[in-house]
DNA sequence: TTGCTGATCAACACTGGTGTACAGCATGCA
DNA sequence: TGCATGCTGTACACCAGTGTTGATCAGCAA
């Protein structure tokens, strides 16, 4: 077999601009796309570096075996997914919990989690076989942000952060994966989200927060009942 | 490269007593939990034979390709979900919605979840990489019966069916990967799902259900508020 | 301009997997 | 007791992937 697999077209791509920085990230976008679609077993660095547009030797120079690839990736997949959501300062985790509006960051995660839902899918796959998935960046932050929420006094007593917070990960980074289809434009995107977090906090009013703090949220959620954002069955 | 690869055991395994169905179902038990280590592209029949104990000739016998090992894998996982859920009948889907308590399909779920952890991830594993995530049967079979059920006197309006469906498959099959290492014996595994249907549930009473209509769920829900069943944090 | 550094690339050897073929063994059943 | 059939062992052609190496070429500093 030859290494190049195009042999239809004019047999030589042009070499590709020294430029180490962004020939990493092409590489790790490329990594990305494939981890997304087939999952860690399905990464070959043939692949990705033809999908990146660069020799597969470029790739092993900046990643030494196809392991480290595939963990860079990941980690650079968390990275974006952690920024995404809390913010790149270091010190997220430390921010008090009632800055946080439990409405925006529901909503910001379901927004985020529908315009990129590769970097969803990718984490969900990196779950799936990780063999400590509770010791996931992301996951603890998530986690210890409700925790310290849910024994204030907004919150309703004896809820279950955990279950709490797995119903609304997965929850998050599956609806884009299954609303795939009927959101192509970004407009209805927008909207799919919305459906997503209106749907999540309607259940959280009761549920998790105590609505007399959120008499405003109770209304507006009344209000566009049956509205744009509702369901298109 | 020599066929087997464990040199080092008495270099001969027994013979298989002839027994297609059984070995059938031994390789698709192998192939089984192959996929649920490492996803789709993870699966070789190489590795499936040696984990079912059966030539990889074999293997082939029962399953023309690869490819079709892993379909039949997927299909035949996905039937013990099915069945598990709905039961074995093809009418389930026809059953009047009123005869299907929300607290014992939900409860049932959860623990069937909890009890095969790898049927749930290959579920979701698949679902990741399926092009068209919303054909799946048991997928399709839920979400019509929560619909139908959402348009009962029993259920709040302005449901959004399909959000809600996501996330209680989600949660049910995200919460034994992340909740698998603090339930090692089977009582604890109960526990754990006994503490996600009953969060599920005290977040659907007031969100998805019409807290009215089920007075008794609430009492029971405030009763053991607090109790084993809690969180162990 | 020249020379150096290192990013990029093509080619090579090797591994492990697929799918096929076939001979031999053994077991359940007529 | 045959014997059809399921299982095993082995061999082979082939492919796609890995990891390595040495050549090449672009950009930059002297």
């Amino acid at each position: 077999m030859t290494e190049r697999t195009d042999s239809a077209v004019p047999a030589k791509r042009t070499r590709r601009k020294r430029d180490p920085q962004g020939t990493r990230e092409a590489i790790l976008e490329a990594a990305r796309q494939q981890l997304s679609q087939d999952g860690k077993e399905g990464v070959s660095v043939a692949q990705v570096a033809q999908r990146a547009g660069v020799n597969r030797g470029t790739a092993y120079q900046h990643f030494q075996t196809r392991e480290q690839l595939i963990e860079a990736t990941a980690a650079w997949v968390s990275d974006q997914l952690y920024e995404a959501v809390f913010g790149d300062a270091d010190s997220a985790g430390e921010r008090p919990v009632e800055q946080l509006s439990v409405e925006a960051i529901t909503q910001h995660v379901a927004e985020f989690a529908m315009q990129n839902p590769e970097i969803g899918r990718v984490w969900l796959f990196e779950l799936l076989s990780s063999r400590r998935p509770a010791k996931d960046r992301f996951w603890q932050t998530y986690l210890s942000n409700f925790e310290r929420f849910a024994r204030t006094e907004l919150a309703q007593p004896g809820v279950d952060a955990e279950v709490v917070t797995v119903l609304t990960i997965a929850g998050a980074f599956l609806w884009p994966v299954m609303a795939r289809s009927q959101a192509r434009t970004a407009k209805e995107r927008e909207q799919m989200a919305k459906r997503f977090s209106r749907e999540l906090l309607r259940l959280s009013l009761h549920g998790t927060l105590r609505p007399e703090k959120f008499r405003d949220l109770e209304t507006r959620l009344a209000a566009d009942d049956g509205g744009d954002a509702g369901p298109a069955v």
